[in-house]
DNA sequence: GACATAAATGGAACCGGTTCCAAAGGAGTG
DNA sequence: CACTCCTTTGGAACCGGTTCCATTTATGTC
């Protein structure tokens, strides 16, 4: 069924059934005869073909690197109902941490005519650069920063200073930090220098170690250090997680003989018990204000390049605040 | 820049512009002429355009009723890396739940003119069968079945099945089955009958009680009942975690004093201490699988109506098998 | 070199809508 | 009733591709 089928059985031209569609003027009598057939077939428009015409597609592109993280899944959440309500659609590509599959996922997507494309990014190449320069869709990063693009951010130096601090005003006072690799800005770098800058006004200072993403990993990494501290500050919940696995393992308690915080505020730091204190970044909002900010920009709007999310510590069990 | 453009600058008609991108005869000179002018402008044809005349637009729709749930989310990770590998692309749609909103987004992907609809599926309600019946676009049930739709589900019943006979070889003996409710056949039902079964064949019974997917209402709804059972069946892992908080913070020890199992194979179980023991279902390859059947419905195969995964049970330290 | 045959190419129609423009119809006024 | 003006309507072009068909060009054979 298409608007060709409609008007010739309501018996009028195609750009008449066109204007009952979009709300053109309309004698009553010929919008009651449409109004039937309409009602009788179930016709609805293709809008794939409207786009052709419009330019618009109404679709959103989505690139992240995981499917499997709370952080990724949660701001997908945001940008999904968001769109949802204005009437998008969002299209994911899950790139599963592939650099070159994210570039592919541009050109793909770009391809596909969405009308922009939000991407989780971890790191910001040449590549990536000369992407978007070929493609001419609007892009938001969320999670990174990158001069002259726009983006939208947790704020991980701020709140990495204010759990330095926090950890800062106890009594603890041989503290390591378990962090991941620099190549990640956000969690890398800036995250980071927050805590150690927090822990600085206190006069204190942190041992610096690295890990990865994987929960297992921060697992085994932090047996081999555990039983030279009394605190460790991790760089994600999923981080803390295999730290206290690992605690549990060691027969440590948390928090009295371990003080252990994330960042994120991941459900599961609620699940386990000790539950552990974590610094919980709003990332429902985030996909909502990445969403937002994308439909904003697609109306020629102007918006900051650079945005970032509040915080919030929330205290729990796992560290010893004495 | 469209095909007209790179047709005008290589001096060629636009059809042999198109011949050139989809492999028609062309002579090598032309072939060169225009390999040359698609390079300097980064010419990629509108897929958009393309579908129009092939009424295929490669793009599939999956609608979910939540996208913060692990089940959903690794359903969705098995499905969208196989069709990207197969070139389509993954619309989402989260319904939150909402029925409204899935009639809806089955509506509005049919209006999208996605290929194929693979719907998260809790009940199937005479709106739905209204929807199917509308839309030509076909739909593939994944965790529910449906007589005469093509289903894909988790094995519930076997599964159900092997943990009651799993506790029924223990010396429990006060067992509890926390289940949802019975709308949901898939868990609600069959999983439940498969545990009832499955305890049977060694002579025993269970309670039968009822909460929600939500960890919280399963944590308050265990609180109320625990002191009375040495095992408590839960028809989710969620359900399990709930489980096991209230038993901490009933400071009833597991699995000294209550066993405890799950369903599904969250990540989550074996973070938390002790692990929790539980049945595995495939959610990735469950993905895999429909979005396999989806292409291959596409292409005109026949695929069975109802497709069944196996399970596995992930023995840990959360029941006393003693 | 003439001829048959195959390969390469351009033009036009088509996919399903929207929109511009001109023509037709209807209402209002003197 | 004639005229103007506004509303309604249909026809045609367009969006950016693909494909059919007819024509031109190249290739091979005798």
């Amino acid at each position: 069924m298409n608007i060709h089928d409609i008007a010739k059985i309501a018996g009028v031209s195609k750009s008449t059934v066109s204007r009952y569609l979009n709300g053109g003027s309309i004698s009553q009598r010929t919008r009651d005869k449409i109004d039937k057939v309409v009602k009788e077939t179930g016709y609805a428009p293709n809008q794939f073909a409207q786009s052709l015409k419009a330019k618009r597609t109404q679709m959103i592109g989505v690139i992240v690197p995981r499917l499997n993280s709370f952080a990724s899944n949660e701001t997908l959440l945001g940008i999904e109902t968001y769109l949802r309500q204005q009437h998008h659609q969002t299209i994911i590509v899950n790139t599963d941490l592939d650099v070159t599959l994210e570039i592919n996922a541009l050109y793909s997507l770009a391809k596909n005519k969405v009308d922009g494309i939000l991407l989780f990014a971890t790191q910001i190449t040449d590549e990536h650069l000369k992407a978007f320069d070929t493609i001419a869709t609007p892009v938001i990063l969320v999670g990174q920063s990158y001069r002259g693009l726009h983006s939208i951010v947790q704020n991980d130096y701020e709140a990495g200073l204010a759990i330095g601090e926090y950890f800062g005003k106890t009594s603890l006072s041989r503290i390591a930090y378990l962090g991941v690799g620099e190549y990640d800005k956000a969690v890398g770098i800036h995250r980071k220098n927050g805590v150690l800058e927090g822990l600085k006004h206190f006069n204190k200072v942190a041992d610096d170690y690295e890990t990865t993403f994987k929960l297992s990993d921060a697992k085994e990494r932090a047996k081999q250090l555990l039983s030279a501290y009394d605190a460790v500050i991790c760089a994600t919940d999923n981080i803390a997680l295999g730290v206290l696995k690992a605690a549990y393992n060691l027969d440590i308690k948390v928090p009295e003989q371990l003080s252990i915080s994330g960042f994120g505020g991941y459900e599961t730091t609620s699940i386990v018990t000790p539950m552990i204190t974590t610094v919980a970044f709003p990332y429902q909002r985030t996909g909502k204000c990445a969403a937002a900010s994308m439909l904003a920009l697609l109306e020629g709007e102007d918006i900051p390049y650079l945005q970032r999310m509040d915080f919030q510590i929330i205290e729990k069990e796992s560290v010893d605040i004495y």
